[in-house]
DNA sequence: CTGAAGGCTAC
DNA sequence: TCTCGTAGCCTTCAG
């Protein structure tokens, strides 16, 4: 639906949609009494209901202002159970329910209108007076209408989104609602979402849907997959609820390692992900081309933090985590570009080493560096000004000719030749799928007619942080934000494998006492002839300690389940040397400084990046 | 000064 | 199956 308050009346008149809905309601004297809006019951659903709400409100002012306009509400969860039914229209009315009742019912979430079947469309019309809500209208309402839908409105939607609560919904019990509570209540929460679906957050630079990707990848390992099967495998480990066309461009946007794309590209294109020549537009469909975790995908995020984050729960199920902590901003590395409702963001791509080198400065206590924008394979130069980074292209004479052999990032080569062919000049081409070559006959050089500059604003660099979208002025500020969250995160780390590694040595140690103590002939007689109710408390009477520390067989399964065999000499050194490995390794990492934990993971994946060709070659 | 376009996850 | 329309924000650039 278009958003007609402040679209060009051109626009307006070409679009089908409008131009039906105005002619069917009857331009000047509506011909209907009401106008009912049926749309799915979900955040984008309330968007397309504002939208028409919006039109309705341009076109059919006095259809608003009396009162006839309506929601047609469908449940959004049904739970059944025998012949009962339970049906309701907010998420919230439903787990407020669900703590009436400790009986366990069948739960079915409808997730768009098509999710019902054609004798419960039936039902709700049969009932309406159940699913119909009307929207009343009052003169401050105009306003609200501005704030939420005019262009130039986006500051006072951030005040307006600043303001969301936690736990609001709209509430249908009334039987209608005010057009200002659809706004504030509604339509706030799609408009919010928008924000959470659109704008990375700070530490891990992904949005949800590219970190189910990644989530989905790690719990994959393994071989390559077809695109389209992994976005298929990604909705079911995740509960990804949207179309899987977004989800495709999402997995091929990742992938994509032409010159202007991904300076890292965390995961693998196999096939045709994309090129300069249209800005990746060349993509194939996503059932012909291939991906799995590029290699140094596991260096940023390594594998050891998994157990320490903190993962979403959707209906039951372990999904993935609030966000990843890589080792690296990743956001500063790969950027990223994001529109949402009142904010958008955009951060420019920089070079991982020198991000590296910085993080190294922090953890000595020197003085951060300037970072310029880089961008791999780029032949071009970038060049600081104020608040923002300006590219350039490479163009020369050469004898009668010039010679344009590199575009300024984010131009691409079919473009720039539909420009050169604007400007009615005479060119031979010798590009490939990641060079640039345009010969211009018989032309003086001209630097400005060429436009082979773009620039690139640092003003708009938004994230979340902390559940909290924050401005960012420098990369440096986004470095030292992640600096301080990574730092505690590998005192995390480490306090977690401490913790690991003293089970495992209390559990040797107490094996090793139990075979020692075995291995006397007089003891292993006496042992033989207890009862088997009799063991627990003679296992504790000799020292052998519960691992879980109950008086239970699980607490002590670790010794009453071990084979016989494990009383030979060997099998009783083996365990020594497994303790005396252990209690090593704990020693070594109790002694050891956080700060040093992370100059490694940094080292290793330095002289990773070192090893990969820097200048663009697969 | 105004309007259009590009980028990206969604419909 | 593919193409094309829409939202939303900010910046740049053309007219």
């Amino acid at each position: 639906m278009l958003n007609v308050r402040d679209a060009s009346i051109d626009q307006i008149e070409k679009n089908q949609e409008v131009a039906n809905v105005r002619k069917i309601l009857g331009e000047g004297t509506p011909r209907y009494g009401r106008v009912l809006l049926m749309c799915d019951q979900d955040h984008d659903g309330s968007h397309i209901k504002g939208l028409v709400l919006n039109m309705l409100d341009i076109y059919f002012p006095e259809m608003v202002r009396q009162n006839r306009v309506e929601m047609f509400i469908t449940p959004i969860i049904k739970a059944s159970r025998n012949k009962q039914v339970f049906s309701f229209f907010t998420i919230p009315e439903y787990y407020a329910w669900t703590k009436t009742t400790d009986q366990t019912f069948h739960v079915k979430y409808y997730k768009g209108l098509g999710t019902n079947t054609a004798s419960e469309a039936k039902d709700y019309f049969t009932q309406l007076d159940k699913h119909r809500i009307p929207m009343t209208w009052k003169p401050t309402d105009t306003a609200m209408l501005e704030m939420a839908f005019r262009k130039k409105n986006a500051d006072l939607r951030k005040q307006w989104l600043s303001k969301l609560q936690q736990g609001t919904y709209l509430d249908f019990s009334q039987g209608s609602v005010s057009i200002s509570d659809f706004i504030d209540r509604e339509l706030i929460l799609f408009s919010h979402h928008d924000n959470l679906r659109s704008i990375p957050n700070m530490i891990d630079g992904l949005k949800p849907s590219q970190r189910k990707v990644l989530y989905s990848c790690f719990k994959r390992k393994s071989e390559e997959i077809k695109v389209a099967q992994l976005s298929g495998y990604v909705g079911e480990m995740t509960s990804y609820h949207h179309g899987e066309a977004s989800l495709h461009s999402t997995i091929v946007n990742m992938a994509q390692d032409f010159v202007g794309s991904n300076n890292i590209p965390l995961l693998y294109p196999s096939g045709q992900f994309g090129t300069r020549l249209q800005g990746g537009k060349d993509a194939a469909s996503a059932r012909y081309i291939f991906t799995r975790l590029n290699t140094i995908t596991r260096f940023i995020f390594p594998e050891v933090d998994d157990e320490i984050l903190e993962y979403n729960v959707e209906e039951n199920q372990q999904i993935e985590p609030k966000h990843y902590v890589p080792i690296i901003p990743t956001v500063l590395v790969n950027g990223c570009e994001g529109m949402g409702t009142g904010w958008s963001t955009l951060v420019p791509t920089f070079d991982p080493l020198e991000i590296i080198d910085n993080l190294l400065a922090l953890l000595d206590k020197r003085k951060l560096k300037e970072m310029n924008m880089w961008v791999r394979g780029f032949h071009g130069t970038i060049e600081k000004d104020g608040t923002k980074f300006i590219t350039r292209g490479n163009i020369r004479q050469v004898g009668k000719n010039v010679v344009i052999d590199e575009l300024p990032v984010g131009k691409w080569t079919d473009d720039y030749k539909e420009y050169l062919q604007l400007l009615g000049k005479k060119f031979t081409e010798h590009h490939t799928d990641t060079s640039v070559k345009f010969e211009i006959k018989n032309e003086e050089l001209d630097w400005k007619m060429y436009k082979l500059e773009t620039s690139i604003s640092t003003t708009n660099m938004i994230l979340f942080h902390e559940n909290e979208l924050k401005r960012y002025d420098s990369p440096l500020d986004i470095i030292t934000d992640f600096y301080h969250v990574r730092l505690s995160f590998y005192q995390k780390r480490k306090d977690h494998i401490l913790n690991q590694l003293q089970g495992e040595i209390k559990l040797l140690t107490n094996k090793n006492k139990f075979l020692e103590y075995m291995i006397n002939k007089d003891n292993l007689k006496e042992f033989a002839s207890k009862k088997r109710s009799e063991l627990i408390s003679y296992l504790k009477q000799i020292g052998i300690e519960s691992m879980d520390g109950t008086d239970t067989e699980k607490g002590f399964a670790y010794v009453l389940n071990l084979a016989i065999w494990n009383l030979t000499s060997d099998q009783m050194e083996k365990v020594r040397v497994q303790w005396k490995e252990k209690s090593n390794e704990y020693e070594q990492l109790v002694n050891k400084q956080v700060t040093d934990l992370w100059r490694e993971d940094l080292i290793k994946l330095k002289t990773h990046l070192l090893k990969l060709d820097r200048a663009y070659v697969q």
